[in-house]
DNA sequence: TATGAATGAGCATTCATTCAT
DNA sequence: CATGAATGAATGCTCATTCAT
């Protein structure tokens, strides 16, 4: 999306109407995934009919199946955009810090202190609906938050060697790696989807609690 | 019901006939249960019809829903028994101990070698099929798994305070049971599900690696 | 249950415990009826299963179908049932009058100062809900409606004879007897069912000028 | 509704393929309402399926769904057509005359003769397919109904005045009214439902009596 | 591109009826 | 006689998807 810009100034071929109905037509796309990401959310995937997206972005139904091959591929698109949002708000905080271990620390607070609070449709969309859909669907969430996990491994390796920690089975780190997404996951499940408003405000410090408890977790392999 | 109770006295135990009769409805159930259990592991619940289920019970249609309301009963039923033969597991490995950190990581490793591997398919149901299906199914889950986080919350306390932990805030302990039921979760979803035969057999293995990053975990709240 | 001791002194050929049965099977017989029209009545008959029937006769659904070939019968009976105790009515009323004139105006007033009143639930069965149901139900209350319209015309008769009434085509007669009973039908229908308790308090007084409504039309055949 | 008359000005027209469309929609809607009009009448309504119905109108039964909610709005939509189509006939009927006398007396004639003789399966549908079928329907006939009776009465009032007719109770207008429409309804019934070929023949004549039955009751009234 | 009418397979659920005990 | 578990055909309805315009 954001790249969008950076193609005008090098495509000046196309006549102005044919460039507003590009923007139109990415403008929609948009519109639609919104459509059925806030659906999805309120009612539900099975809940929520492709007539009903078709209504809340103001086009016909048709129009759906011209932008997205069918509905299962409208949450696909949006479980993977989700995931790649995550990816890339935890990659920016590990990547500030200076020391791996602190940039450790600062992606496990940016996931609850922005990923949770700027997006928590993507949240529901991610840990819930998501989950338990299809065999499709399925294999697709493998595959993507495989390469979360590979994200938190490579940054485990990073604050290991910082820290001077020692795996004596290399499996180790991957199961850690896999535990930490897992306290995330159920952590923001909880606090963001399963309590009241109130706890939702006090987000930031649950985040601090959990990153604290893993962070001490990493400690046990210390040497 | 009202009437029962005068005819105790007179018939303090049932014919040997009736007996048969209820144990072979209680039988029914049982297959009916285990049927959709089967299905809804391996086909996914959506795309199990009651027609499946009463086809692999060897039954009619209509006997699924003289046992049980409807489709989604069969699930929640599914859920509960699922949550409940894991909280009996984590419990009795707990008491067993003498010391509560002892008890703690015998319950870690007992999730592991007890409940996923004894039972994959209650894994499959608790964790994914259970998810994102209908509100109804949700708020249970939300309920039931409370009971669950409860449970690892006593613990806990139990264990600080055999180890000397005090904790700053008094939702920390709470945040640090739920993110545990994260780990269990996701690690046991992420061998278990997603990898190959080779991986759930090391599953012993990876999960003492997750139960010592969780006993590290909590080491970092000592005083 | 308050009838049984009375019966037994009369028939003392039965054995006690036969005849206990034979006034259980009775009893029974009408307890099914009663529930059977309660629901009909208050829930119609489609809505109406026959779970609920037995249920509220307080017995299994297999002693329903010990007395009642089907639904349909229960129905069908309460049908006859309800215009037979009409015809009775009605009848009584005529013939207890000296002059047919005032046995025809007698029966009217019969109509909605006993039938409607003392059986509403018989109105709504006759007029509700055994109409448009099955082939079956629709040629039994042809016939049975038959009956009751051959009554009226007899009584037209004599009420003509004795007035000095002559109808130039003999079908005449046939039309006004049907008529007259669409009057009373209807009539009953508007004020039991589709009013409020007020109304149904009049239902005398709202006879009485339907019956004089009636009077004067059949003077208008006088010679 | 309130969109197009802005619109009206800029498009006082639609495009001759839209209309056409329309058009066949229209033509579509009719086709199933003819389609289910036939099988309620000639099967019952609860005999009938959706399925019947979209075969009748050689249409798939989505496109049955597509027109109206479920199969109870067909009915309901047949009932209103029916009672309307009635409410128009005697209307005509009534206005055309000079004196109110002669219009009530050529109403009643219309009855038999136009709408029974033409629309016999709307006298099918109005008295009795929907009769007993639900609390929804019947309610809907309670408020349908109820302006025809409003129309006789209002008609009966201006042949009362016309008349020199003065009803001692302000209710005995109403309750004339109701019978008048329960002579037709039976009567119509009777001779249109129960009867031979041979009797339909004749309604013209069996109306006329019917008629000349309630002019005469109505003199009962005269002072 | 956009529309929305049409499709029809698919499914959950009901319920009258039967029959072994 | 009474029971109530079992049956399974029947049906209303949904909804993802297609396609002519």
């Amino acid at each position: 999306m954001a790249v969008k810009k950076e193609k005008q100034d090098r495509e000046p071929s196309l006549s102005p109407s044919a460039m507003r109905r590009l923007r139109e037509k990415e403008q929609r796309y948009e519109t639609l995934l919104r459509a059925a990401e806030y659906l999805f959310v309120h009612k539900g995937y099975h809940e929520t009919s492709v007539e009903n997206i078709a209504d809340r972005a103001e086009v016909s139904v048709g129009t759906v199946y011209f932008y997205f091959k069918n509905k299962e591929e409208l949450l696909l698109k949006l479980f993977s955009e989700g995931v790649h949002t995550l990816r890339v708000i935890l990659g920016k905080a590990f990547m500030k810090a200076e020391k791996p271990e602190d940039g450790f620390r600062a992606a496990g607070i940016a996931f609850f202190d922005v990923f949770c609070k700027k997006h928590p449709g993507k949240v529901a969309i991610v840990f819930k609906e998501a989950v338990g859909q299809s065999q499709l669907l399925e294999e697709a969430r493998r595959v993507v938050l495989q390469k979360l996990t590979d994200d938190v491994y490579n940054a485990l390796l990073a604050v290991s060697e910082s820290l001077g920690i020692v795996y004596t089975n290399p499996r180790t780190a991957k199961v850690v790696a896999v535990g930490i997404l897992g306290i995330y996951e159920r952590v923001a499940y909880q606090y963001l989807m399963w309590s009241d408003e109130h706890d939702k405000k006090e987000l930031g410090t649950i985040g601090r609690d959990a990153v604290d408890f893993i962070m001490g977790g990493l400690g046990e392999f210390k040497a």
